[in-house]
DNA sequence: TGTCAAAGTGAAGCGTATTCAATATGCGTA
DNA sequence: TACGCATATTGAATACGCTTCACTTTGACA
């Protein structure tokens, strides 16, 4: 015999969540209080710590929400594509373009996310698996058919792209320079593709 | 009419550093407080405020310390190297062995002083400038001597490269896993030298 | 040896996350 | 419709850590 609807727990947590996710996009993390948020929610300090363990657990949970919209759209996105080339082109304009359309939560994430020493294991952590895993597969894929030699790992692709991207975009985005995606992914995409010295001997030193 | 010499100025300065430095690489910037540091350099509280203007600004200090000796170190290295080929490969691996040889400094460099908003036109910058150079410096030279097409521009090479680099290291550092730095490296200069795909066509979508 | 500018102290101030005892609310029931 | 009670909600108290500042100690120099 709940005193109240779940319906409206619902709510509160939404609200809850939903003001953490503007101020702490807005402000920044540490800058943003639990009293702020509370306000703009227009709740009780205190009634925050019935629907999220603490200030960290909330930024959490806003990041993941994030987090999940982003894999679905990736996914069905990249999904169109024909051919590793060009899946790998969608991928990365489609990654950069998240830098510009939700610039202030891709920077909490990465100024946040990254630091937090409970970052393994987490369910954030998960999140980022299932989001790079649509490139592992496609570099699978395109190892299997041949596009691709077979000594390239997967692995290691996956980190030296996705690394690549995001340090690319972060200098845009803390300059608040303009970011021309296209351009962008297509250079990110060539060098990817065909390297900074084509048709030479493989492998150094 | 100083109160007391110069050297035991700097000895104190240097002691606050030394054991900052300690503290923050063991235990992380947030965690470790004012008074820890105060009681592992056998100074008051207050004292540190004489020496650095806050807790951030002796980060800062502890920070740059670190840059400067990793500047002189990889520009030396690179040097040695003949060839745009053979200094690609050692710049990758120097840096990557950076992560192994000091894996909590780095550790604290790269969740700590990115998410600062004061970032930009800090002292920190202009160290990461000098050290990103010498790589850019090395692909204009690369270009000019026709060793790699002109099309490809220096910086997107520069911020593709590091954050590779750094991600790609990152990885291991919080997982404790060991990493193989010339096994690593040697897979990073592939890419970046051939691409994934050698010999097809340029450009896409 | 005396002076005094500067080194050094540490407790108080302040801001913020978190807790908890008390209160208000509204669902289920008669 | 009204009552009982589980629990949603409150906000003041607590805890903790950076920073300040009025005061004390030190030691270089005359």
């Amino acid at each position: 015999m709940p005193a109240i609807s779940p319906e409206r727990m619902r709510d509160r947590y939404e609200t809850i969540l939903a003001a953490a996710s503007r101020a702490f996009a807005e402000k920044g993390y540490e800058t943003t209080s639990i009293t702020e948020i509370a306000r703009a929610a227009d709740v009780s300090d205190g009634l925050i710590y019935k629907y999220f363990s603490n200030k960290r657990d909330l930024l959490e949970h806003v990041l993941r929400k994030f987090y999940e919209r982003l894999i679905e759209d990736l996914g069905t996105k990249v999904a169109r594509g024909k051919g590793f080339r060009e899946q790998l082109y969608i991928l990365i304009s489609e990654h950069l373009a998240i830098f510009v359309a939700q610039r202030d939560l891709c920077r909490l994430f990465i100024s946040e996310v990254r630091i937090a020493g409970d970052y393994r294991g987490s369910a954030i952590q998960q999140l980022n698996r299932r989001y790079t895993s649509i490139l592992v597969k496609m570099v699978d894929d395109a190892v299997a058919s041949g596009e691709i030699p077979e000594a390239v790992d997967p692995r290691v692709v996956r980190d030296m792209l996705f690394g690549a991207i995001e340090h690319s975009a972060w200098r845009h985005t803390i300059a608040k320079r303009p970011l021309d995606v296209q351009r962008m992914a297509r250079n990110i995409t060539d060098i990817f593709l065909n390297g900074l010295c084509p048709n030479s001997v493989r492998a150094n030193a």
